[in-house]
DNA sequence: ACTCCACAGGAAAATTGGGGTA
DNA sequence: TACCCCAATTTTCCTGTGGAGT
């Protein structure tokens, strides 16, 4: 028999080298539409040539308007003109939101030598502090300090993590210290206080969200590099472009988009790339999403999650708190899990609804008291497929449903605990900024 | 007008677990 | 090894609350 491999290996193996043009992680020479932005930033950084420290800059916009990228590139071309000057450090602060996180990864960045590196924790935050402070000394150069995300950082103990780490400018002697701060959030300066957004707020950039034209331009100049161009269809790039552009104009879902959309494409053995693919990569990125966010949860909320999807689907009418945190009781005990405290799941729950993987809504019952009314997205049971991928939850069997509450309603009533497909809307939308 | 449910969610204490020091 | 320091997580304790029922 001929080797089914074959044909993949020709048709797939080349395209799939030339798509990494298209993965998030790929960061373009050009940016269209963002020159303003760009020669900003370049001024602000430039004063590294007059041998004075930039001024700290924030970046603002929404996710997917290039900010990321272009902070990383336009201080990846100053570090290649003054490769002795400068250094630069980059943090994501959702993945660091400590100081101590922040500060040791710092630190590590500079730290040349592998067995100088601080440890992951141990150290007192003031011990971190000071080595930190005698690593750049040291070093002599000027530090670009890169917070991506930092709103996530400014949550922390009253904002007093980013004052700590604010602090860095004043306290190295010479000043060598500048931050550039990344945020999606628009009224993030409004939150903090005033000793931290005067340091933070010298310099700011606005990252406007792009429109559904200035996503096709930037679709097809990365797809000019790709050199696949001519194998996709003008309406598939701009359907790309138009559900980027509804998504608050986000170019990284546009182009993860057309990436998925080529993928499916190649592997299918068409010629041409048409709407049809898009709206199969839409579907597949959706999954994607959803399974990525799952996979993601810690224990105690993927097995709290799964007790609101088997109390839906069991028993649509006692959705609200206390029910779901019962079951989610009745599921650890079947798991052989200790559960946790319901003032605990109360926050899980929280964090599960930021996520969007559960709308909450605070209603008071009137006799049968306040609580949160919790509705699961429907996903056609994609979402319980994904939570039993889990090594623990998927000894998972079922539990019997059992009435704890005496919530059930006349279901003419329009008071009723289950959320109308209208309030959900309201929800939705009002969630949307 | 008043009561009272079933929580929400703030504050603080307790626990856990990594690492340092002697 | 025993003991200390620290951050993060979780529990304990608590006060607050919207509105149906009385």
């Amino acid at each position: 028999m001929t080797n089914p491999f074959f044909k993949y290996k020709e048709s797939g193996a080349d395209a799939d080298l030339r798509l990494s043009v298209l993965s998030s992680s790929f960061i373009p020479d050009s940016f269209p539409h963002r020159s303003e932005q760009i020669d900003q930033m370049v001024k602000i950084l430039s004063s590294v040539m007059r041998n004075s420290p930039p001024s700290n800059l924030l970046l603002y916009g929404k996710s997917g308007t290039g900010k990321t990228s272009i902070a990383k590139k336009v201080s990846n071309l100053l570090k290649e003109a003054f490769p002795e000057k400068v250094k630069i450090i980059y943090i994501n602060c959702q993945l660091n939101d400590s100081t101590y996180s922040v500060l040791v990864n710092a630190a590590n960045s500079i730290i040349s030598n592998e067995g100088e590196k601080i440890p992951l924790s141990g150290w007192t935050v003031e011990r971190i502090y000071n080595e930190l402070l005698r690593q750049i000394e040291k070093s002599g150069s000027f530090i670009v300090l890169i917070l991506d995300e930092i709103d996530k950082l400014a949550r922390k103990n009253d904002g007093d993590s980013l004052y700590i780490i604010l602090k860095l400018t004043d306290d190295s002697t010479s000043s060598r210290v500048s931050f550039i701060g990344i945020t999606n959030y628009t009224s993030f300066l409004e939150t903090l206080d005033a000793r931290v957004r005067s340091r933070l707020n010298q310099e700011s950039i606005v990252f406007p969200s792009y429109n559904a034209s200035q996503l096709r331009d930037i679709l097809q100049e990365r797809l000019s590099l790709t050199g696949l161009g001519n194998m996709v269809e003008e309406s598939a790039i701009s359907l790309c472009a138009a559900i980027g552009a509804r998504e608050h104009g986000d170019a990284r879902k546009a182009i993860d988009l057309m990436r998925i959309s080529i993928e499916i494409g190649v592997r299918d053995f068409m010629q041409r790339i048409g709407e049809e693919n898009v709206y199969k990569a839409r579907d597949n990125y959706e999954m994607n999403v959803l399974r990525e966010s799952i996979n993601g949860l810690p224990l105690h909320s993927k097995i709290l999650l799964l007790s609101a999807v088997v109390t839906q689907d069991q028993d649509r009418d006692h959705m609200i708190t206390g029910e779901i945190y019962e079951n989610y009781k009745k599921i650890c005990d079947e798991l052989s899990v200790q559960s946790l405290t319901s003032r605990r799941i109360g926050d899980l729950l929280s964090e599960l609804d930021d996520q969007g993987l559960i709308i909450t809504v605070t209603k008071s019952l009137g006799r049968y008291g306040r609580t949160r009314v919790i509705t699961v997205p429907d996903h056609d049971d994609m979402m319980k497929k994904y939570l039993l991928e889990d090594e623990v939850l998927s000894t998972f069997k079922g539990i019997k449903i059992g009435k704890q509450h005496r919530l059930k309603m006349d279901p003419d009533d329009t008071r009723s605990q289950s959320v109308s497909e209208e309030e959900l809307n309201d929800v939705l939308s009002s969630k949307e900024d």
